[in-house]
DNA sequence: ACATAATCGAGACGGTACGTCCCGTCTTGTT
DNA sequence: AACAAGACGGGACGTACCGTCTCGATTATGT
């Protein structure tokens, strides 16, 4: 946790912090990022004042931005993809077209940015944006990929990190760098054109 | 073409502009930039002084930072992979190894995240990387493809743009988002196991 | 008044404006303007710089040069001659040996060229600067006048406002345009000259 | 003189410098101050601009904005006070009737500020102002003065150059300071007022 | 009920960088 | 050689934010 208040504890005497403030705080930061901003663009005093809140208010719960984007990443409920189908095939495409679907909001698209753009310069929000936005995902897919090695539809040799980086890559390749218009039924063809290495012999 | 002053042409009245200033701030700009700040960080006046010029000099050429970025990049000689070998799969071990040792140079790595991540906020910038890094990288993969699908290495079905994918893709996903330390054969694992999809059956 | 915020009343929200730092501010231009700068010379960044103050600091009080000139002389506490002695002649003597003592000082010689040479484009400043600096000394003057006129020392029908720029003028006009050395009994013998035209025939 | 060439040397190879630029710098000068700017607001740029010329036409004749100012000043015909009347009286209430006059022309009164405000930092010009602003004029009032004095109609023990600071000084003091409008016959009630005091007893 | 005390919004603080303007110097090709 | 044009390194301009620091006002707890 980055908070600097711990929570579980004494209430000690004052005014308590305002909750209604800290929401406000962290959607005015997730708003200003989904326009485009990048971790530096994001200006402290520019979500004060959507959040209609004094800087200090920031400042007294998060002693720098880093923390801040880190809790309003974490503050982002990962919508995992819903549950599963019935063949391994269907399950890829299905989890590929809410991959793409999700690359068309901003929010998210900017969320992937920083988390790409700078795990460099901010390694803290680059290891938390894994953590809640990579990894629930891989886990999601890797369980889809064991259960076709398990049943038979998929190769029983198959290198499970690989075979995720193939499908995660390919997708994010395409729709960062398309050249023309991506095609309609793109995650059909990205499993398809796979699964041709990841089948039995 | 980003600068301010047509090039062909008439020569102009009074003192021509000094193409060494010129030079220093490309090369001002480019070390800033892979001391690992992105275009925001990037200040003009940080380039005027490392390039031992006048803030003038620089806006008299460019009238924002984007242009300058743009043309900072495209004066980076892409030192495209080099030639080819013999088989097809040999070749493409070579080109990813090219691209995986890239991606440990600062410079690279911080062209490659300013492509990614400013993408949305530069558009500009972000066309202008792909011209001069993903393009020619691109048409060198799609060349060994067709060799080997002419030769019969490959299927000759292959669904070239997404074969050009699933290997950049991947070599991205994995530099980026591994778990744990790059296995050393990299390059060679993820030629191997997708070529298994590749090749004709 | 030149400030922008009013002073009476209300009490504003925020953070009171320092008053330290506003009087270094008026101190440090006033250092320079004495140092020999004319109003152009002075530079903001400078009297920021001497002050050890922000430059918002300065244009949060004052919007341009002459506005922060202005109140800068204004505070300059015209250290009005001292009270009189027992004759005319000898009040006019004294009065003419502080004007001349003080056109020694260098921020006095400042403070008068400014008020001189600026007072075409610089209007404001030179009506602020008549009246903190010229008004008082020729009411000290004129009260001397007077006073001689009433009690015999002078013809009762002296043109005063006559008599008082013969005096100043006299005195101004020879500490400017001296040909050679100023005599040391300079004021005596101006006022000794001038008397005989003064006093009743 | 101030210029750097020398002038009545040996023709030189090359083409010879332009005295139609010459007179249209000067010309530029004296116009810019001529509109309420001093020595320092004086911008070689502008003058450059105003007169059609380059900057280096002005930088290869003058190496400083003193000296053109000086060279400048030296061109304006002093366009002293006509020839003389009979009585010392009517001369002295034309001059100071010519001098009061002069002071209603902006470029007069631009000279007259420079001259005053400058001498501190710019010695020269105001030495040089001096030797053709002043001098030729107090000249010629020193001349009215002995003619009064040999004749009779003044004191043979007149204090000269005192009786010149009082006259000059008195016009100067009330057209720089006056509180209200100037009356008509200025001239003529300063000359009677200070005559009581010059006149044989 | 009332002092104590942490929080709130507001906004001033010393700074850094911005992009513009002009300085006085220095190159150009032309006259 | 002098000319106009204009690029050069530099310095100050006034603006916009930065992250820190007071302010008076608010809101809870612990007597």
């Amino acid at each position: 946790m980055t908070m600097q208040q711990t929570d579980g504890a004494v209430r000690t005497a004052g005014r308590p912090r305002s909750e209604k403030a800290e929401k406000a705080i962290i959607e005015a930061a997730l708003d200003i990022l989904g326009e485009g901003s990048g971790v530096s663009e994001l200006s402290i005093e520019a979500i004060a004042a959507r959040a209609g809140v004094g800087k200090t208010t920031i400042y007294r719960r998060w002693s720098n931005k880093e923390d801040l984007v880190v809790d309003a990443l974490a503050s982002l409920k990962p919508p995992i993809a819903p549950l599963k189908g019935v063949s391994v095939r269907d399950d890829l495409v299905a989890y590929l077209q809410v991959v793409q679907s999700e690359s068309v909001h901003v929010r998210t698209r900017c969320i992937m940015n920083i988390a790409m753009s700078q795990s460099d310069k901010h390694p803290r929000v680059a290891e938390r944006f894994h953590e809640i936005a990579i990894k629930p995902r891989q886990e999601l897919l890797s369980a889809v990929l064991e259960r076709g090695m398990a049943n038979g539809e998929l190769r029983a040799d198959l290198d499970v990190p690989m075979a995720m980086a193939i499908l995660s890559g390919t997708m994010m390749w395409r729709t960062k760098w398309a050249d023309g218009p991506l095609p309609a039924d793109l995650a059909e063809r990205i499993v398809d054109e796979v699964l041709l290495g990841f089948r039995p012999r």
